[in-house]
DNA sequence: ATAATTAGTTAGCTAAGCTAATTAACACGC
DNA sequence: GCGTGTTAATTAGCTTAGCTAACTAATTAT
């Protein structure tokens, strides 16, 4: 085993993890919402409603891209900017329930074929599934 | 099981593997390559020379964005353009030596992280990992 | 031989990323 | 309580990456 048996399978994951997205990522047709957009908007559907400066790190943006996307998020009544409670400064941004709803249907197109696939699995390779992506969660908690 | 265990599954192994990119793309500082250059080089290196209609597929871009993407690693010194065998209208696209080098050396860093929490799993944890790793390229290339 | 198709490029636009600079509010230190 | 420094968000202005439309050159089909 030359290179030791953990990379090899971080390798794998990672692999396996670029191309399901990549594939999943052909059904994020319409829904009328960009990429970026549509992340940002999952971030705050998912994570709950928090300031801009948080959002713009969980996405890995500086605050100005991220102040443009939640102006055209809250231009399309997808997302609303209120006061923040404590902080004068910053903002309380918040997911609308049309942009719930309209992230709800695009991940449920995109889902769909994989759902679809994963129907036919074995019960077995269906818990291998279920809990390796426990694992992973748990890594990516640990940071 | 108002979902479905398939949908649940799904949407589990879906939401680990965007989050575990999420975070390692943290780590693509340096090696001075944009995420869509450094993906497209990777996809020479990995799947081998072709033309550009191929490489933009694969990409999910089209041609003229592609065109530009491959225009600035040739001059970078990390793609070549030649004349393709068959087809004088076509191009055969290929990754240089600098090119694969430098895409493994970034490859390496990203990896670098994730390889030393596998390597605190447990042998059975490793072993449901690289499992589930297998079952999704084969998912993968069922389509 | 001519017509239709295909591979790639060019031109010109929009979206999304960045840094630098600005404004307003908060937090200290005295 | 007041000035100094810091922080949250925005604005301005730039670059990169995506698109479509239009073009050239080569191939394929009639």
């Amino acid at each position: 085993m030359k290179k030791g048996e953990a990379h090899q399978i971080a390798e794998r994951v990672h692999s396996a993890a670029l191309r399901l997205l990549r594939r999943l990522r052909r059904y994020d047709f319409a829904m009328g919402l960009s990429a970026p957009k549509s992340s940002a908007l999952s971030v705050l559907v998912f994570g709950g409603p928090q300031t801009l400066k948080d959002l713009a790190a969980a996405e890995q943006v500086r605050a100005p891209t991220m102040s443009r996307l939640v102006a055209e998020l809250e231009a399309d009544g997808l997302a609303t900017k209120t006061e923040h409670a404590n902080d004068r400064r910053a903002l309380k941004i918040a997911a609308t329930a049309k942009g719930r709803a309209l992230l709800e249907a695009g991940r449920e197109r995109r889902l769909e074929v994989l759902t679809k696939q994963v129907e036919g699995l074995s019960a077995d390779e269906l818990k291998v599934l279920a809990r390796a992506a426990a694992i992973l969660v748990r890594l990516n908690e640990e940071g």
